[in-house]
DNA sequence: CTCCGCGCGACAAACGTTTTAACAGGATGT
DNA sequence: ACATCCTGTTAAAACGTTTGTCGCGCGGAG
């Protein structure tokens, strides 16, 4: 428990306090010959600087806050990975906070983000209130936002476009040759449902189709479980559209697996599009036609730009990216 | 920018910096007066506890490090929930560190856990050195090993009984009349894959079969594409097993797409057991029996244990938890 | 030979909290 | 009346860094 500090080093590499300090902040204005005496001390001795100590005089901390909606989803999941790999590369450590959809636990998160007194926040906001961002700001917090659009253009965000991504998926199954299209969607107060569709119906009345023929299926959870009921309403109905486009891969897979065991051929009597490309989306055996994001590059990149605006803050210019989806075409559409 | 110290809440409140100190910590020994008026000057001013100048004068932080193997892994996500889910009941920040399997980065990682004087580390460690736990017990932190047996009984750790899980798989299968039996796994260094192989054994020979006919076919990687070469490997051969047990479920997904491609019906002609029971095994056209472990349970209990093992070092006595998988039949299997 | 400038380090003052010892002022017991 | 013990509060000393200021010694310019 005989903790090392600073002193500790300076006393066995002979020079003072401020010298080893030096030598861990700004190398170059310490001549080489006491450079390499104080490092061989560090190393003898095991010193590791206290980072609570350092953050407290300095007045900033080397640590990013990631407030995430849900770290089990995959989408989130390689989003972290993202800002992990990033993080660690430029020498910050990576708070998690997983708010679950709860705003209580959002808050929560930042609290505990506030004490440590991050560096910046990386958030994708479980609402629509700017207010706790704005405080964390008045803070001297940066924040980024993702997978969201920015607010206002004082502040960074990431986000994919949505609309692009819905009509590619459209455009695709209109390519086929579908007639009729279905829209199988999860609760209309998710953003992104919402953007995807309007993508659809933009690629509609580019090929000439009146969008009002979209028909949609809105489901309640955007689960593998919704997909598969979804997958029943249609079959009770009895009249099944020509080509299906799922708001994601998990309802989509789900809907794959009502329609074959049903009898209903895939893509023979109806293409099948989801939206993600999860990993399993290639997987599943008819694999899967989807839309795919760059989530891991979304995690970097918002990470970059958090650590841009914290160490540069006079020549940061706000920015907000917008990536654009990618269509992977595999065996469930024609 | 303008950032409130605990001064200033004194100031306020009309008494000096060490009362609103035992306000914050602990409030019993001030009178009720006094506090509800140092609470009122906290709420006025927005105070908010810096984290750092805490740790430094107390010695130790409110925050804990997580190293995984690989955030993408859709277990190691699972643990991470029940971690984040019980760290922050007890008000504890997560340190989250993604090792992705290289050495390397793990070591960066703890040098980070280190600097920040986390209170303990959760780890599944990468390999089999324990130098570097030690080092960091050394350091006074406690350290809980997670998905991986202690090395030795002066250390806490928390796992899930793969030999059991490969009992259970095997003996399944064997109840539903398997003749020759199959295992696919990944690479032979991987614990896990051992002791898996090593409980299905057992179950042979509980039933009164040798051992020495469980054929094992090894794969690289444990991903849906080499389950899929697992399984065009085996047709090329053209002795098919009756049944297949394999080491997890993207393996078991992947062979399961191989096989229906090629006209085998799972589970009349093959019978087929994934492990891990991660959310897309309900979801695949022949929904798939697997191997279920109390991931996020894990994740839960490790940290409880880390936690108790950091508020009473006098009374925590190290555990070893074991806990025991179980068998989910679905349809893949008869 | 003096003076200036410069490179290199030492010194010391913060940073915001926790914690110990000390203390005031009653209340209590003798 | 005095000694003693509470209870509630304060003052001050840490904790381990960073950083601005200052001083020393040396080499080159005047």
């Amino acid at each position: 428990m005989a903790t090392v500090s600073i002193k500790d080093v300076a006393a066995r590499a002979g020079v003072s306090p401020g010298t080893v300090s030096n030598v861990l902040n700004r190398p170059e204005k310490v001549a080489g010959g006491t450079r390499t005496r104080v490092e061989a001390a560090i190393r003898d001795l095991g010193f590791v600087r206290h980072g609570s100590a350092s953050t407290l005089r300095a007045g900033h901390s080397r640590t990013i806050g990631l407030s995430v909606i849900d770290i089990g989803n995959p989408f989130f999941t390689d989003v972290a990975a993202g800002v992990e790999d990033m993080a660690s590369e430029r020498g910050y450590a990576v708070i998690l906070g997983n708010s679950s959809g709860s705003r209580l636990k959002e808050e929560r998160n930042l609290l505990v983000f506030a004490e440590q007194r991050v560096r910046g926040v990386l958030i994708t906001p479980s609402d629509e209130d700017p207010g706790r961002l704005e405080r964390l700001r008045e803070r001297g917090i940066a924040v980024v936002l993702v997978d969201h659009p920015a607010e206002r253009s004082t502040q960074c965000a990431v986000a994919v476009n949505d609309v692009t991504g819905g009509a590619m998926a459209a455009g695709h199954l209109l390519r086929g040759g579908a007639g009729r299209l279905g829209y199988v969607t999860g609760p209309p107060a998710i953003r992104q449902c919402q953007e995807r569709r309007r993508g659809a119906e933009q690629a509609m009345a580019a090929a000439g189709r009146d969008p009002a023929e979209l028909r949609e299926i809105a489901m309640p959870a955007m689960t593998a479980k919704a997909g598969q009921q979804a997958a029943e309403k249609l079959l009770a109905d009895g009249t099944l559209p020509d080509a299906l486009f799922c708001a994601n891969d998990l309802l989509a897979l789900g809907m794959l697996r009502g329609l074959l065991q049903a009898g209903v051929r895939v893509p023979d009597d109806v293409s099948l599009i989801g939206y993600d490309d999860i990993d399993f989306a290639s997987a599943s055996t008819v694999s899967l036609s989807s839309i795919r994001q760059p989530t891991y590059q979304l995690g970097r990149v918002a990470t970059e730009l958090l650590l841009d605006e914290c160490d540069n803050p006079d020549t940061h210019a706000h920015q907000q990216i917008m990536f654009q989806p990618d269509l992977v075409v595999r065996e469930s559409t024609r």
